[in-house]
DNA sequence: CTTGGAAAGTCAACAAGGCTGACGTAAATT
DNA sequence: AATTTACGTCAGCCTTGTTGACTTTCCAAG
């Protein structure tokens, strides 16, 4: 801790500190993950639907390939998804009313419903790991997942901010 | 930034706040599994290998069952990894001197240049963030990260970071 | 009004990488 | 000698991603 500014300045470029960060955002992403899948499975459910519910919820009436450029897989991989969401009632399609072709997509009830179940775990863990680091820590971390973003990612990410 | 001492010390526990930790962990984490993605495609191999020739080469002479546990898989879905790993003689596996019903792994000099290739490109978009957020959001940053861990997770972390 | 192209949806086929269950073998332990 | 451990393997299943081909619907430009 108590080093030269040089050494202090560049020890975080390591290759040896730059490996313990891969390996963290490995281990922590298995965390992030593991209580909303704890809950999808055996609901007929997984990761993909969790993601498809998420953006709907944050942005109600957002569009088939809006949803397709956030979540950057095939509409045939989304509409699978999308179609089983949509038959068991919990997301509502309904064609767009200046351009009829596009769908609107919301949420239902019960839609709602499971978005509260994950999003209330999935929040949970996060506020766990804030109080525990600190605010300080939050901005940081925001930063350096920020910078590690795709530039296309990040004006999606960014996009999302300003809305919420 | 200027702010009442309680209002900063629980801004960051808002749920909005909270949501855009979770979809900055959606996004940097794409970014993140990008660039070994994508020199990947094409040599037929996945992350799946990824995996295992980073944590091989991390703990060289590591068990398939210590290995299992790093990565959280069952042994069968290992396994078909780690054959074809060994077919192609990317790694070595070993019979144990003291027990010999382990099998201790290894990377080949091959294993060690598909490793190099692949760690290098994961790095530079490491060292991109890093040097972009700074040394105090660096620490933040694996702060967060290691807080947000299941605690087993977090143990395996920490014996990895030991022995580097 | 017709036509070109965009948006959406669908079918078929496939691959990676998870999973379970069952079984086999060698080696260590009791 | 019997049991347990570590590993490997076969078979089969699921989710979620892919490509390619095709249709329907609809807006907008010619």
């Amino acid at each position: 801790m108590a080093e030269t500014q040089g050494g202090e300045s560049l020890l975080f470029l390591t290759d040896e500190q730059l490996r313990k960060g891969i390996e963290a955002m490995f281990f922590a992403y298995r965390g992030f993950t593991a209580d909303p899948d704890r809950i999808l499975e055996g609901k007929d459910y997984g990761r993909a639907h969790h993601r498809a519910i998420h953006f709907i919820h944050r942005s109600p009436g957002t569009t088939v390939s809006n949803l397709l450029s956030i979540l950057g897989v095939t509409k045939q991989s989304l509409n699978r998804v999308l179609r089983t969401l949509i038959e068991d009632g919990l997301v509502r399609s309904e064609k767009g009313k200046v351009d009829a072709r596009e769908r609107h997509l919301h949420l239902t009830d019960k839609g709602q419903m499971l978005e509260r179940e994950l999003s209330d775990a999935q929040r949970a863990r996060m506020r766990a790991a804030y109080r525990a680091a600190g605010p300080a820590a939050v901005a940081g971390f925001r930063q350096v997942l920020e910078a590690m973003m795709d530039p296309e990612m990040r004006r999606q990410y960014n996009r999302l901010k300003e809305g919420g």
